[in-house]
DNA sequence: TTTCCACATGGAAACGTTTCCACGGATGTG
DNA sequence: CACATCCGTGGAAACGTTTCCATGTGGAAA
């Protein structure tokens, strides 16, 4: 494999010259400008990534760090990020925490001693020792969707009191009462935040408050199915659904089809988090539309700022709400 | 932050001491051993990354490009990798190529100039010239489900004869005759082998060779809306569809809602790749699994045996098939 | 014509590791 | 007791860049 030495001996200048000249810091001649590049073309030259992060102390790599890309609101996250970041002129880590505390804190270790210039985290719940050393020794850190506590760094995530507010209003549009709750795990905001603002707002709605229509998940999908399950297993029968995530209520769904077979048809479904098939299945489910695009492009873009020095607050993106309900309602 | 030399002053040893106990690479005295891992955790020591590797010469980082990461089959996919990478030792670089070969090839020269130790790749189309010259470096290069004309490295890949067999057995059992077929792209591997499979096959299971009943996509969900909208408007009128991936399938539903309304319904399904979701819709959707997690994990394997000097051969992986036609058929 | 400045260049230091080499002391064998 | 061996260690070279500093050459300004 050649190197910046074997390319400036080809082209007959120095080492120095034929560094100038491709990484394009300081003005060189024209003519040895040319000599060297043909030089490097001819040598079929490839920089040497690990030498040049050595000695600039940079590497132009993020690192990205989700619970679960299998999840399709983190896998558009990640998208979304990722094409941002290359935007300018980032290449992008990713690692997949799988859920998992101990993973995170390994993949942590690995981005440190990687020396990313940046963190973008979607982070377990509570911290860790590792995410507080790594914050401690001043990366340029920027959560998306969770925050931690106690962690002072800026978050982007969605506002959740408004989706669920559109929820609730969809749901007493539709006369509900009975309504199940999949939440998500107490320990996760985004968990606590839209289960809050579910039990704080459900009785102004017209919905029951009786406790056995409420359980949690980890927003896996067969969590969901097992909340659900120990819903309808309490006995209770709820004309509506919400669940807190969109794995979660797909999975709800599977658990009213084991108890119910086809009346499971008739329970209303709505989601926070819409999925790409939520219009496919009849009767459609609506969907409080979180737009994980938008948080991957403004966390990759508040990233930059944090790296750059400039001063970032946290934000909240607003949610949409879509409505399939059939004309006519259901009631 | 700290380096080895600060570790080692601090312990009392000379540098080269201190990095044998680090890395662990030669015996120490348990003496030196102890100040020196006393004096790092003090230190809160993280080695440089980019400092070892242009040392040794290897990252312990592999490439992982994929074509979408959206595509549930690829997130799976990449899952899988993830986890067999780490369980070897090695930190994986995920990379989104965007059904885009412009920026396959951009990202071909990123991996190259970080000097990654292995690339596990779904490739675009035909190659590129980066692909090329990558591969003729010397660099280790496995390939998951799609091939390359040309270019001489193993393939993990599905089993597609054998998929696409078993669900023109499938149509062929649901009596059958009008079927629509989405498949997927002509300059893609799998889009070939799945198309020719089916067009060979399905006189011998009764299935009209109208080609009016064919069109294709490229794998992302418009696509398929497209297809089954151009084949719909040129007047047949099919009594199921069979879609070349889980996406398009989807795509293909969603083309059968807009024009047939509810009586698509009435249109059986079938999917080469199962998607979560599936069962939850009725009538449920049929499908070839294409076991995405498996091909990640043996082709990271792969990768290894390969940096390793092991020999490795290309391989296809069996499908299995899901039958979710409602008991007493339709025909 | 002389002085000065700008600028392109060559040489060398530096980034933080790993690893080679040589040395010294302790251990074991004859 | 003498010699060979082994093992742990210190010192230094090397990996491939970027960047600082000094030098020389050109042209512009006086």
């Amino acid at each position: 494999m050649a190197t910046i030495k074997d390319v400036a001996a080809r082209a007959g200048v120095s080492l120095g010259t034929a560094s100038r000249v491709l990484s394009g810091s300081s003005q060189t001649s024209p003519d040895s400008r040319s000599r060297v590049l043909a030089a490097a073309a001819e040598l079929q030259y490839v920089a040497n990534g690990p030498a040049r992060a050595l000695r600039r102390a940079r590497t132009d790599v993020l690192g990205l760090l989700l619970p679960d890309i299998r999840n399709p609101f983190f896998s558009e996250l990640a998208h979304a990020a990722e094409q941002e970041a290359r935007r300018l002129g980032y290449t992008v880590l990713l690692a997949n925490a799988d859920e998992d505390r101990d993973q995170e804190a390994a993949y942590l270790r690995t981005f440190a001693s990687q020396r990313i210039d940046g963190l973008l985290l979607a982070p377990q719940q509570g911290g860790s020792p590792e995410l507080e050393s790594l914050h401690a020794s001043g990366l340029p850190l920027v959560l998306v969707d969770r925050a931690v506590r106690g962690l002072d760094a800026p978050l982007l995530s969605t506002d959740n009191a408004q989706g669920v507010a559109q929820a609730l209003a969809w749901l007493q549009a539709g006369g509900h009462r009975d309504v199940a709750f999949v939440g998500g795990p107490a320990a996760i905001s985004t968990g606590v935040e839209r289960r809050d603002a579910y039990l704080a707002g459900r009785a102004a709605h017209g919905i029951s408050t009786d406790d056995a229509l409420v359980d949690a998940g980890d927003f896996q999908l067969g969590s969901g199915t097992d909340a659900m399950l120990r819903i309808l297993d309490r006995g209770v029968r709820p004309t509506a659904v919400f669940g807190a995530d969109g794995l979660m209520t797909a999975g709800a769904m599977r658990a009213l089809r084991q108890r119910l077979g086809d009346e499971a048809r008739a329970v209303e479904v709505v989601s926070f988090d819409d999925l790409d098939w939520f219009d496919l299945r009849s009767p459609g489910i609506s969907a409080v539309v979180n737009d994980a695009a938008e948080i991957g492009r403004l966390g990759v873009a508040a990233l930059a700022d944090v790296i750059a020095g400039r001063p970032v607050a946290s934000q909240r993106i607003a949610t949409t709400f879509v409505d399939r309900r059939p004309a006519g309602g259901t009631a």
